[in-house]
Formats: structure tokens, sequence, C-alpha cells
DNA sequence: GCCAACGTTGGC
DNA sequence: GCCAACGTTGGC
């Protein structure tokens, strides 16, 4: 099983949002960096884990947990003209944008937040803290997964 | 809202 | 294939 960390904007889409979904289930789409959709296509597997991280916020930092439903499959919103994620250079044929479905796992009683990450002396390797860490789809190690959950449910 | 650090685009 | 210009991300 992997380890993985997903960024959403929690006023788009925040972890409570993701509990409140029919099945607590949801497609996550919208993916548009190539990096972060290699992740999606090829690595995210079924059962794998994801802290749901919220970007762009008053609490910035890993909300809760997540789990992988289904794999990687092509994201509809790129053929949909209306879609902010339409993406004309896309085709069914050959779909340039992939998503995951993620089930609600658990939710954190506080964000374990950035800044306490960033104090955490083990965590040095997970890109959310180096240099170009915008990726919103990102691997963590066993390792820092179980110290960052450690932390967050301590 | 600012702005640094990225990624992408497109002219050449 | 280079690289300047532009757009976006995301912390603060």
């Amino acid at each position: 099983m992997a380890y993985w960390l997903f960024k959403t904007e929690p006023d788009a889409f925040s972890i409570d949002d993701l509990a409140s979904r029919p099945n607590q289930t949801e497609p996550w789409d919208g993916v548009r960096n190539y990096q972060a959709r290699n992740f999606l296509r090829d690595k995210v597997t079924m059962g794998d884990k994801v802290f749901i991280y919220h970007s762009s916020c008053k609490k910035v930092g890993i909300a809760g947990v997540a789990e992988v439903v289904r794999e990687g499959y092509p994201d509809s919103t790129q053929f949909n003209p209306e879609s902010n994620y339409y993406d004309p250079k896309s085709s069914l044929d050959m779909p340039r944008w992939y998503r995951v479905d993620v089930k609600f796992v658990e939710k954190f009683k506080d964000v374990l937040t950035l800044s306490s990450i960033k104090a955490m002396p083990d965590i040095t390797e997970i890109a959310l803290v180096k240099k170009g860490g915008r990726l919103s789809i990102m691997p963590v190690t066993e390792t820092e997964w179980q110290r960052l959950y450690m932390a967050a449910t301590r």
C-alpha cells in the first residue's frame, strides 16, 4: 500500500464536503499538472491512504484521511466545454487527464498545520516542505505517514 | 492582496 | 530547442 497527499482548497472542496457526499466518496478531478497526472494514472492504487490537505485558507495543513476506492480513469471534466477543467486539446481516444475516486476515512480533531509540519525534524523530504512544493498530488513515505499521522492524532 | 516560485506557451 | 512572457499556485 502506498501513501499520498492530495491538496484541495476547502472553500471549493473540503474534508467536510467529502464526509457528507453520498457514500462519502468523490472523484478527485480537476488535476491539470502532468507530474500529478502521472501519479493518478500510474501509481495511485486501490486501498492507498491519502492525507487531505487544505491549502489557501485560514488553517493550512492536513485535515484528515481518505482512501482510494477507484484507480485512475479519465477525468470526464476535460471533455465538458461547460467545465472549468475543459481541455479542448484532449480527446476521448487520448485522454490527457486522469482522476481517482477517494472515500472519507477520518477527519482530524485539529488540522495538522503546515507550520507544525515544518517544525517536525524528521519531515524534510516530503514535497510539501521542499522548494517547488506546489505539486497537488504527492507521494508520502511510510515513515513520514506514520510520523504525521501520530502528530495529527496525538 | 501581495508576490515568489513554479509550470506552460509560443515565437523564433 | 531555447527562453521570454505569461498564468497559476499557495503561503503569508
